[in-house]
DNA sequence: GCAATGACTGGTA
DNA sequence: TTACCAGCCATTG
């Protein structure tokens, strides 16, 4: 019998479930996904988007700053721009204040 | 089973 | 403001 296991590590589901729920033109910090789920850690988290990710919204999990990963960061704010995210004036991170998800 | 790894975070300087 | 640091914990080798 297979489980989900044998494909995906148990915590990279209950992640993707997550990220898969936040709305387009919303945010959350790789701490809330950790926190939402209830286990694990931001560290966690950022494992699974880089093994993972390419399956979902990955760039609307960003940083506590407000800044995405580098790694992809381009990628990251082409899609803010098309999706209407909420920015800082400068332009150069997400405002939390207002883009990060409630979870509602 | 133990040690290393990492798309992180909050505190301190 | 930026820079560095210890703590964090599931997954991997």
């Amino acid at each position: 019998m297979v489980t989900p296991d044998d494909v995906l590590p148990r915590y990279a589901e209950l992640v993707l479930a997550v990220v898969d729920l936040v709305p387009s033109g919303q945010v959350l910090t790789y701490g809330d996904v950790a926190e939402l789920i209830g286990e694990g850690g931001p560290r966690q988290v950022g494992a699974v988007m880089s093994r993972y990710g390419g399956s979902v919204a990955w760039w609307r999990v960003l940083r506590a700053d407000g800044t995405p990963a580098p790694q992809v960061r381009e990628r990251a704010f082409a899609a803010y721009a098309s999706e209407g995210t909420p920015m800082r004036p400068d332009r150069s991170r997400v405002d939390l204040r207002q883009a990060r998800w409630d979870g509602r």
